[in-house]
DNA sequence: CTAAAGTACTTTAGAACTAAAGTAAAAAAG
DNA sequence: CTTTTTTACTTTAGTTCTAAAGTACTTTAG
């Protein structure tokens, strides 16, 4: 039997909770809170979604990452880019192409100007492949979004871009998930 | 040599991708550049605060929440309950539990009304250890949202609950930080 | 009572990473 | 040129997790 655990349980109720929460405006703490909401947020909103490409379509998210990455590069990425692109290191790199590869998804080719590296690029069945699940993932999206409306969308998005902006300034450290790129180069 | 990457080569330029998303407000996919945005808020977050943990105390971020957790327990944890705020499996509280032990940060008892449980609980030497790091742990944590004035911070915890009330409702799943428990006692 | 089902913990195998070292090609310095 | 340094990828060992199965105790149902 498994012993995944049952978040639904986890600790006290919703209602009490965030009853809690509510009352705590005012208080000390704030940012430290807010971090570990944050946390909180996107670590549920990652295992949904871990689990949903899992069970739908029998892929991890990090391979989801990587063919997302290559989906907008039609003529391929040098592995050295693909590890910045995905902010994992070049042996990671080469674990997941080894699979993809196995499984039909990408090609390596040899470059013709650099000895040393490799050209990853999608297969026809990658790319058809990840267009299919692309669109169903940004339905999830939506779905589990579906909490806020457009105007607290906006407004979450810009006061996130300021955190960035300061954790920019902090670490010179930035970095885009793919799947942004794609959506900013739709328009 | 290691293979770390560097994340402040990646991708565009700050000014740039930073420019590119200011102007992307009223587009299509509003909802999945948020979820974007947020996952690259928090995973750079939690990977600079990683690794603060580990070059400024040597402890990892699990261990730091499983202290978190128990820290809050002065009577002690059975090990179920703690699987199930720290939200990972019973196996990996085993493991957990027994490395702190041997460290000897916390200590393991047999539960006097369940043959099968042990309650886990904080030494004082681990009592003392969390304490100090908690601390630290929270001047971090300002720093890193220094960007944010005090009403932006409230309004993005506010807009982060409405999102928690709708992932909670669809998922009947729920789940608090440690840490967020402490500062909730803390008034 | 006793059998069946459930629960708490441990163990094992495996996934997804990292850091560090290894190999070979390219670029830079002399 | 030739040597040195850097770069691109791979390999290896180790960390942190999960799922699933195993063990032993407890609870529930007859």
């Amino acid at each position: 039997m498994s012993q995944k655990i049952d978040p639904s349980r986890a600790q006290l109720s919703d209602a009490d909770e965030l009853g809690h929460e509510a009352r705590s405006e005012g208080s000390d703490h704030a940012a430290l809170k807010l971090w570990l909401r944050m946390l909180a947020c996107t670590t549920q909103l990652e295992d949904e979604i871990r689990r949903r490409l899992r069970t739908r379509f029998g892929i991890s998210l990090p391979r989801f990452d990587y063919l997302a990455q290559l989906y907008r590069q039609p003529d391929g990425l040098k592995m050295k880019d693909l590890s910045r692109f995905l902010m994992v290191t070049g042996g990671n790199v080469t674990g997941l192409t080894d699979e993809l590869e196995r499984e039909g998804l990408v090609q390596r080719e040899s470059s013709p100007t650099d000895g040393r590296s490799w050209i990853v690029r999608l297969t026809p069945q990658g790319r058809d492949s990840f267009a299919a699940m692309a669109q169903v993932h940004e339905q999830w999206i939506l779905e589990l979004f579906a909490g806020l409306d457009a105007k607290a969308v906006q407004q979450l998005y810009g006061q996130l871009g300021a955190l960035r902006v300061n954790l920019v300034q902090q670490q010179a450290v930035q970095q885009l998930h793919p799947l942004e790129q794609i959506t900013k180069d739709k328009k």
